[in-house]
DNA sequence: ATTGGCACTCTGATTTGGGAAGTGCTAAAA
DNA sequence: TTTTAGCACTTCCCAAATCAGAGTGCCAAT
């Protein structure tokens, strides 16, 4: 996906600086507005020339044959990869994002603030997703003997994650075969990595021998535990009314299929697998991006995605990601990402 | 807010034809297309006449002097009270709405499908709270020593509403301390009605003699009810996109502050309460319906909502609504409504 | 290699001129 | 007294026409 192109160091310059306008005003750059708000000790039929050879390598497009230039998803994606530098969060954005430490300790709440504060810094749509308990690596579970029909599930993660809750079955259990299963369950677990592994095996492989009677209890176990873990897994949004300020999604054709699209949460989950296999943004700790067409979902074209895990104990556990126009300022969207990220992270780990 | 007119018998027919045909077709209506599509045996003068006085009278409107009329939040505030008869949902509609009771068997799981469907049978946003952990009436608090830092928590709710979870405490609590303190909630809970009462007198009051030593450790357990609670109350909200289907809605300038509010979950929240003093919709169970200007929010202005509560064990435990334009059909609309909701007050009262 | 000059293109805002739809009013009819 | 036909009038909406502005591409000169 990463594109490599020589490029002259004027072309760049005039790429360069088109981007940045375009991303500021959101309208087409004339070679004479070039000029004159970036100093170029050129004429604009110089400027003219130039860019008339990077529409023709595909990085700058024309609305029509009078109007300025406009980057296309080529030419923003050059600027990702090359030409944007760094962007230093100012004291007030620090501020601002540090807010969220000082919130409510729960994962859940963290998740739900932190895409409140992602989405106002960024003014765009932010998302983010619950740690993928069904897909972390599991690494014990732990029974603790409530009544006959409860009991006390501990999810104990490689990551330090932990999960308590309340087990309802409708088989009674005594204590002996408690431990037996639990038991047996671990011992699975020696061999797989995650509560879907788990799952999947029990439901579709056959018991071993020592277990086989207790069909029926593994079985529910097993579910409960799974459909708990996925009623858990959650994904926060917010902030799509900032997407409906952008001049590009004024008209209902071009915001209803991404509001539609945003409304259905199984979209949304899928939208956070295929950010992990964005393009990896240089000098960022795993900060990934898709830009207009490489968004694999039809309805996303005209959008850009930057996304990133945040980690417990240093091992990545679910994404969190800011949606905006192609069109958006991905320096500052990246530098606010990683800030918010990280603090997510830091505030996660703290709880266990 | 009722509204009582003294209308004839055929003003009340040609208001009734006015708003049935503008609910359908979304199109100011002249006299002569009332007379053609209901067969009046009058001609469409005196349609005319009848028409200018229901403006007078405030039940409708003119968009420019030219155009045919349309109903007023009045009109429909009147075809609400006195004119819709109860809609009978078709056969597909009740199918489609019972996929409910098959899906999962979770609160959170019942409300999010609940809204999915309610959504989709109305093509409106659907909004539902969960159950009001804070305000519901509290019958007992039950804890159950699990180690010195942790506690299995109950709390049973007088309709029967139970949640279990695990407590986690700063402070360590000893077996025989842990009933002195169980025994000392529980009794305030007899002259409190709510876990905000509860939260609200153990912050403000002073403690009791017996158990004012404890006084950090009391502190802490019950803001962390209170905190587990407060987390545990969401908001289901689904198919605003629907919303920007409505003509009313084309233009961003109106769509804008509606979806901007729905993305703040406290003014949904504000909205479920106001609902609850709009007026009850006759011959229903409970079913609110507050239209247009009887909205508090501004921007609902050109909304109307149909809301009602779900009951757990025939109390009420939290609400779930429809949001559409003041153009909905309301009639419709309070069937399916009602239909859902009975539907997870049945689903929900077999969890206990 | 760069630039000034110029003809050309396309958009978007504004104006103009009919229909079309629907009203209110008046006077006649029932 | 109520209803209706007739008619003048209002307003919107659409399509066509016009025009200024912005920007281009290309050519010939520097």
């Amino acid at each position: 996906m990463r594109l490599e192109y020589r490029l002259s160091e004027r072309k760049k310059a005039i790429l360069n600086a088109v981007i940045r306008d375009y991303i500021t005003y959101g309208e087409p750059l004339g070679s004479r507005t070039i000029v004159q708000r970036h100093g170029f000790t050129l004429s604009p039929a110089t400027i003219r020339n130039e860019m008339a050879e990077l529409e023709e390598a595909g990085l700058l497009l024309q609305p029509h044959t009078s109007a300025g230039r406009v980057p296309s998803d080529k030419g923003y994606r050059f600027f990702v990869d090359h030409l944007m530098g760094a962007y230093v969060p100012s004291q007030e954005e620090l501020i601002f994002i540090r807010r969220l430490e000082q919130t409510s300790r729960a994962i859940d709440a963290i998740l739900s603030q932190a895409t409140r504060i992602l989405a106002e810094a960024t003014q765009s749509v932010a998302l983010a997703e619950t740690p993928r308990l069904r897909r972390n690596h599991l690494q014990e579970l732990h029974f603790q003997y409530l009544d006959p029909f409860s009991l006390v599930l501990s999810l104990i993660y490689r990551n330090g994650l932990r999960r308590q809750s309340v087990l309802k079955l409708s088989h009674s259990i005594y204590d002996g075969v408690l431990d037996l299963l639990s038991n047996y369950l671990n011992t699975q677990l020696r061999t797989t990595n995650s509560l879907d592994e788990l799952f999947h095996r029990t439901v579709t492989l056959p018991l071993e021998q020592e277990v086989q009677k207790y069909r029926a209890i593994v079985m529910e176990m097993v579910s409960e535990i799974y459909a708990q873990a996925q009623r858990d897994e959650r994904v926060y949004l917010t902030g799509t009314s900032y997407l409906l300020r952008e001049p590009e999604f004024q008209s209902m054709e071009q915001a209803y299929p991404i509001l539609s699209f945003l409304d259905q949460e199984h979209f949304v989950r899928q939208l956070f697998h295929s950010a992990s296999h964005g393009v990896q943004i240089e000098g960022t700790h795993h900060v990934y991006c898709l830009i207009g067409y490489e968004n694999t979902h039809e309805e996303l074209q005209h959008c850009s995605l930057v996304a990133t895990p945040y980690f417990i104990e240093d091992k990545a556990s679910g994404m969190i990601g800011v949606l905006g126009p192609t069109r958006m300022d991905y320096s500052k969207v990246t530098a606010i990402l990683q800030t918010v990220a990280s603090n997510i992270s830091l505030t996660m780990s703290k709880l266990f």
